[in-house]
DNA sequence: GTCGACCACTTGTCCGGTCGAGTGACCACC
DNA sequence: GGTGGTCACTCGACCGGACAAGTGGTCGAC
């Protein structure tokens, strides 16, 4: 196979030539681009392929185009330092014994801000997955998963025994039902005394709890991701623009 | 004025058109909208135009477009409910003597996780500026923003007088930086001495901590938020699409 | 029933052209 | 020195055309 058959489109080589010089400080930042009639003759291309590409960049935040005066470097976009997504982090996953323990699993009634997060009432029964998870051996973070009885019907979640692929995986697979979006609360609070044996805390320890709405496409809950991390232990970092 | 000079592009034009097609249910979800073709002869637009339009709505997340296929309607997209961020809530709070409280404000030592966020030796001098956040009368938030001397010369922020418009405000009027970017790092821990006492808590009471760095477009830190909320008072939410 | 060819339809890429709107520099006039 | 007009340059919107690549249905051959 010849490589021309994986030559991209030209918009994409030129974003790629822009950001490369971009990158290498041939266009600093601050400085203006040449102009699209310019690039016009340089690439060998169309106007509005030089100007797709430019539009693809001011996009991204590479630069910055201005009517009438030009195009403007803005830097290398600072990719958004991806939260670390507790909750989809807990729903993803797998569960592997040397990093997680399966504490217990099974039919369990729900209480306080996990029956308002599964919209059931106080009381009623779920499906209830626990474990802890472990770094270098020691308790780092409980993660409890729960699901509405439907939802889990016909799969392993009420079984203690490991699913090596996780929770997730074998939901979509077993159940073909998609995540779409979740939804987080989060607070400081001292940990439980459930959670301090768990996590062999001492006593009056702060935890970060985190209660996360595992949604599908048409906004139904398939799960509620209960996670908590010792304040000691846990830091969560995140970057935006700024508006 | 005629309304003829605030008409919008035409491609934004068709935009909304499809977009009240979609939430009224003309076009459902799921199902095929028309062809390019079709769409150039009811809007009397070339091509290009369409297709501009059409890749607007598949961006947003209105439409997936299929290379043979045709477009086909994902529905409304759901806006992530914008975080409560509050790293840049902080900074952009202007001071309101009815919901709060300059505490003090000049020129102090840095220590610990301020020093490091505003990357200067510890022990620095830092300009500081504390404030307390009421509700109903009752405190309810500790700010604290802590400025490079740099930045903070030749302004009001190191007075503990009443900036109404706003540490923000203030700094872009009076000193032309403008924020472009902030990074938080976020944690559960138990209040200081301090805090407990000017927030007037429980002994032992645990708090979300955030410490957020504001960056202008060179990545430079502008100033720091060192932002403390009591965890009975306080929850965070987010909320972001499942991969 | 299966497979391949063909066709109509669809989106993806690219080009070239025109006109409008905005910017900044320069120059003439007061 | 200030103001207004002009000009060259720049990006924004829009159009139309061509060819490529992909999809799904139909039909004929085996």
């Amino acid at each position: 196979m010849s490589s021309l058959e994986f030559a991209p489109p030209k918009y994409v080589q030129i974003v790629h030539a822009i950001q490369e010089r971009i990158q290498d400080g041939t266009y600093p930042v601050g400085e203006k681009l040449p102009s699209e009639s310019r690039m016009v003759r340089e690439f060998g291309a169309g106007r509005s392929t030089v100007v797709r590409a430019l539009q693809i960049l001011s996009l991204q935040g590479w630069i910055e185009r201005e009517h009438g005066r030009g195009s403007f470097v803005r830097g290398i976009p600072q990719v958004a330092a991806e939260r670390s997504h507790a909750g989809a982090s807990a729903f993803d996953a797998s569960e592997d014994p040397k990093s997680s323990r399966i504490t217990n699993a099974g039919r369990e009634s729900v209480a306080g801000p996990i029956a308002d997060a599964l919209g059931l009432p106080e009381g009623s029964p779920a499906i209830m997955r626990r474990r802890l998870v472990l770094i270098a051996g020691e308790p780092s973070e409980l993660v409890t998963l729960w699901f509405p009885l439907d939802v889990a019907s016909g799969t392993d979640l009420d079984d203690g025994r490991v699913i090596s692929i996780g929770a997730r995986e074998h939901l979509q697979m077993v159940k073909k039902v998609r995540p779409a979006r979740i939804t987080e609360r989060l607070s400081a609070r001292l940990a439980t005394e459930q959670e301090t044996a768990l996590l062999s805390l001492d006593e009056g320890t702060p935890v970060l709890g985190i209660v996360a709405r595992i949604l599908d496409a048409s906004d139904n809950v398939i799960a509620v991701a209960d996670v908590v991390l010792p304040g000691d232990l846990h830091e969560l970092e995140d970057s935006y623009p700024a508006a």
